[in-house]
DNA sequence: GCTTGACCCTGTAGTGGCTACAGGGTGTGT
DNA sequence: ACACACCCTGTAGCCACTACAGGGTCAAGC
């Protein structure tokens, strides 16, 4: 299998398969004589493994861990547990920061209702809030 | 003022302000005798309100927007109020995404109960389900 | 046989928003 | 004089790709 056939296979681009291989992530295949990269049916199930953690976000360098640990079947399942739940750790954390920001977004949003100059804005006004040592609406704690 | 009191007041790092300068977000300052930048008050305000706009996770290319908007009273107020909603639309859509991401991963997480070795991972059975052409816990739309 | 277009190769650069480093200059206190 | 904190410019690195340059290979169509 050539690396357009490996890549359609797994979705992904031939780039990216390089780069992959180039980072260690993916072992470097076998070469034809005209020197065009041959992969076999493990470098597919590889590949969509790693295709399948970086859809949950997974950092590659966690995706190589967890490579390791499916290589190695005697590792103590506790470090694949820790590995996912500081992964969802994170999520959640970033989850948190956007509903926040969210909030915020909409609250400086509400300070524009009607068409006007810029030097009449609500947003801009509001954007300008801390340069006046006022507080501003989307960081206002009590406004929300 | 020179750029370490800068940034000190405005709560960034000497390295940020250089870099707005370089991209053209903050105007380049006027120089002490000894090649040191030398603040004015107008800087601090625009500094403050570049950080305002990053808090609130707004690209650079649209801060320097929002810059025209404030430097242009005459603009009108509806562009102000596009750019903000496009923003908004932007912290949804990955809000969605994220809420998604916890949902697949607590359903991942959850197929390792018992301590145990690699080769029993229920997780790491789960990552390798597309390869056996199964459906995994995590991106089953039914299971959830 | 030639042309063309799709695919392949390696190597490098770019994306966004910083952050860190190298190598050198300036000012101040001891 | 020395040490340390700060300043300067220029460059590189982070992350996970993605795009490009320049060149080679293959197969189908004329």
């Amino acid at each position: 299998m050539k690396i357009g056939e490996l890549a359609k296979a797994a979705h992904v681009e031939v780039e990216t398969i390089r780069y992959y291989e180039r980072i260690g992530l993916l072992p470097a295949p076998s070469r034809s004589p005209n020197g065009y990269r041959a992969y076999a049916g493990g470098h597919l199930e590889r590949l969509a493994f790693i295709r399948h953690c970086r859809a949950l976000d997974i950092a590659l360098v966690d995706v190589a861990q967890l490579l390791r640990f499916v290589d190695d079947p005697t590792t103590d399942c506790a470090e694949v547990d820790a590995l996912i739940d500081s992964q969802l750790t994170r999520v959640r954390a970033r989850l948190d920061t956007l509903q926040m920001l969210e909030r915020q977004l909409v609250a400086l949003r509400s300070q524009c209702g009607a068409p006007d100059r810029a030097a009449q804005c609500g947003i801009l006004h509001e954007l300008e809030a801390p340069t006046r040592g006022d507080v501003c609406v989307c960081h206002d704690e009590h406004a929300q």
